[in-house]
DNA sequence: ACGTAAACATAGCCAAGGCTACATTTATCA
DNA sequence: TGATAAATGTAGCCTTGGCTATGTTTACGT
């Protein structure tokens, strides 16, 4: 059986293209987890400038649930990433390039529920597993979500 | 503004519930983190010991494409948690609970894949957004997805 | 049957993202 | 204005999930 074992060890065969499918698929889903952070605290400072007019890092940690320290080893990686700015003992900013983020991201996470909303999960539902899911909704998902939702309009 | 920054600080305000909401949401979208790499692993293998007979530590790491170390150590969770069991330079072996866990992750994998299709989404695609998102589908939104594509059949 | 290659295991490193404990700065109000 | 509380920051620890480098064992082919 050493011909099956090759194509199981490399998870290619004659008539596959060059990708590693299963391995890509989980690399593609691990390189998204590891995103996902960046996301939800750009999303979410960007939530709290509009709303409160400044964002502070304990209003932060205390919206995602987790200690100070944590949320401020967090945004000093958004700043490393050129995210956001911040001065110490003052708010925190973002940068365009994090504006656009949030932008994009909240844009993707209102897709995210609605879509879910219309194929019959409660709201509740839908905004609970739409924090986790959405991360992982690639281009070609999100318009396939916004031409359906287009035509269940109709 | 003291009485709007208390609300939002805490989440919480008079007339909501007791669970401050957005924590929550993130809380669990965390430990649906967590557990998506166990989930994976366990289907992985059980998906092995059902196409080859067994599962070889090398093929797990090669098929989600990670060096088998970090396989290994992920073997030892899933053993730690009492899902597998394995013995030096044997094959690894789910225990009940993990084919138990196995099964449910691979209907829920299915449904997914299966939802994103009926929604529109191209094959690939949805092979590729699935891997990540079907970790954090509750499951009220899977007996939302399930309900829905029985209404579609129709 | 035995030598070599492949599979497996171990050790030790790193970064990320949690935490607690402690230090410092700012802001409030008596 | 000055004491105290709250916000912010720093230090240092832990676990997870990656990696490379380096041994061991098993298995295969001659």
């Amino acid at each position: 059986m050493t011909r099956e074992i090759a194509e199981a060890e490399t998870g290619l065969s004659d008539d596959m293209p060059a990708e590693p499918t299963q391995a890509h698929r989980f690399g593609q889903a691990r390189i998204a987890r590891s995103a996902a952070l960046v996301e939800d605290y750009v999303e979410l400072i960007d939530d709290l400038l509009t709303s409160q007019g400044e964002a502070r890092s304990t209003d932060v940690a205390k919206r995602l649930g987790v200690t100070h320290p944590t949320a401020i080893k967090s945004i000093a990686r958004l700043k490393r990433e050129g995210l956001a700015t911040s001065k110490p003992y003052r708010g925190i900013f973002l940068t365009e390039a994090g504006h656009e983020l949030a932008n994009k991201v909240r844009a993707r996470h209102r897709l995210m529920v609605e879509l879910l909303v219309a194929i019959g999960v409660p709201m509740d539902a839908a905004e609970e597993d739409a924090e986790g899911m959405e991360h992982y909704a690639s281009e070609t998902t999100l318009a396939a979500f916004a031409a359906f939702l287009a035509k269940q309009a109709l």
